[in-house]
DNA sequence: ATAAATTATGCTCATTTTGAGTATAAATAG
DNA sequence: CTATTTATACTCAAAATGAGCATAATTTAT
């Protein structure tokens, strides 16, 4: 041993791979014999890892092969307790962001190898209305854990926007870990936390080691990082119709927008060149755009913002 | 050893800790014989410490001793070679932001602990004006590198605003990492690469390890965070004039403001509430305000922007 | 004491952005 | 060939923004 000080630390690099395929907002997963899935993941190794983007990528390239649009350093869990292996090794993990362009079909998705994010945190989905399990579950469940634990009453306001706050949609992450602390989700009950068991089961499903914190991480980070930076085109297809691009838009945001004023906005931004040609569908065709910049690097850096609609979508 | 796969890794905890002083944006910096200064740090130790964040907060209070109003995770940085003490250990460093509330005079000034931020960047202090040395030194420096590295020039023509792309004040730290690619920082040279030694001798004080690295990410993510979530509190006193704040919001921004809208803004965001008693100086007194909010887990979430203003301040 | 300078604060005004519709176009489905 | 569906165009009021002028309340200079 070269330096005295080290501590036996192993550091895992696990990445919330995303895409939208059909409409639907997917997190590529791994699944194991007799487990919860898995983000895929693996130890940073200095020797040969001469960064931590290159390690992730190997590992993502060894154990699902998938082509990274936008790869985003997300944040370094250290509490001890939450990533454990039961080898008594102290893990840190490294999550990481990516990005890949919609998908054309293939044999992949019959093997459940991507899964739909929502089923994750069923809670985000605000597209159709307010998820009607948020009343009738969670914030039941939180106010009776919040009757033991007064000091999280004002996390708890603003995460998930009672009592005259508003609902965040990036606020994800705060939201998961609060569950979490509420002992409301399955990791708690497997971490040995304090714990209801039975709400546990119905808020989510389960993730390997701290692999849906990561995930929470993940989409709380794209649904802020989109009002500002383009990284919507990185989940889309070269070419795209306008209400695909809101398709994914509303997906990652999890609410629905307003049609009109979205293509306005798009338009206004020039991230997007009509090519000419149309999509014929249902209705009137829609035309065809294409992301102005062919080099990934030349893009532009103001973003996108986005307004959500009140009522229901009409047309459907 | 517990564990086979650990790799001898060894964790920094380090803390850009900022505050406003006298209308200045400082750093608290840590002055040791014959090397450059750093900021406060320490490995992070899992035996010891639950979080990284209770080990950066031991760290600190050994260290420097400084109350912590907010602290927040900046990004983990592991390249080889660019936190490098010689002892052959791999090093990966997490870096932290901090701030403090500004002082009441004390002795510690004199002693030389706190720094003026600019510095270390002062190619990023554009309140009076566009810094001069941008044009007679960067720009020049960085075109001729550029001849080599072609690779580049889209990301050196965003993160410098070149070419129609505009300044974004937020791109401190892809700033500072072009000109350490590029060879023109102090560190670029002490690592060994290749590099414009007088130089980058004139771009900014050098710090020890990556810690002006670290201070970069620092600076680039409070003038971002400003933006949409109330910060900017922690770096005032409990009480303060409004120009107090707008000088505050200036020097972290790195840019002057129109004193009337920014006085529009804050009144209309009800983050602050007028005491009644006013503070005497040159010109009319003005009113003293305070933030709403007590309890600093109360606080509301929506945040400041702030819009520049164009010529130079006119009453100076 | 009075004028000049300085700083804080109040207010206006044109422009842009936003939120929410209404209207029209161009297809397909029955 | 009529209803339905989807895409796209356009309008309009409200809110936010950027810029500046005007006034108030002090201190500093003469």
């Amino acid at each position: 041993m070269s330096n005295p000080s080290s501590f036996e630390i192993l550091i895992d690099l696990s990445t919330a791979i995303l895409r939208v395929d059909d409409g639907r907002l997917e997190c590529r997963l791994v699944h194991e014999a007799d487990t919860a899935p898995r983000l895929p993941f693996g130890p940073f190794m200095p020797e040969s890892h001469r960064t931590m983007e290159i390690g992730l990528r190997q590992w993502v390239r060894e154990q699902v092969g998938v082509e990274l649009a936008h790869v985003e350093q997300l944040y370094t869990f250290a509490d001890q307790g939450r990533n454990t292996r039961g080898d008594g090794a102290h893990t840190v993990s490294v999550g990481y962001l990516a990005l890949t362009t919609a998908p054309t079909k293939s044999a992949e998705d019959a093997q459940d190898k991507w899964g739909g994010l929502y089923r994750f945190f069923p809670w985000e989905d605000w597209r159709d209305a307010r998820p009607a399990m948020l009343d009738e579950m969670v914030i039941p469940a939180l106010d009776s854990w919040l009757k033991k634990a007064e000091h999280a009453s004002e996390r708890v306001r603003l995460a998930f926007g009672r009592d005259g706050a508003e609902w965040d949609e990036e606020f994800v992450l705060e939201r998961y870990e609060l569950l979490y602390e509420a002992g409301l989700v399955g990791e708690a009950v497997r971490d040995g936390r304090k714990s209801t068991a039975d709400i546990a089961a119905h808020l989510g499903t389960m993730l390997q080691l701290d692999h849906r914190r990561i995930l929470a991480t993940a989409l709380g980070r794209l649904r802020a990082k989109m009002k500002y930076r383009p990284v919507l085109f990185d989940l889309m297809a070269k070419e795209f119709t306008l209400r695909q691009l809101q398709d994914t838009t509303e997906q990652v945001m999890g609410v629905e927008l307003h049609t009109q004023n979205f293509r306005r906005l798009v338009e206004k931004s020039e991230f997007v060149i009509p090519t000419g040609r149309t999509v014929k569908a249902r209705g009137r065709p829609a035309e065809i755009f294409r992301f102005r910049h062919n080099d990934r690097a030349e893009r532009p850096l103001s973003g996108l913002r986005v307004s959500s609609r009140s009522g229901g979508r009409k047309n459907r």
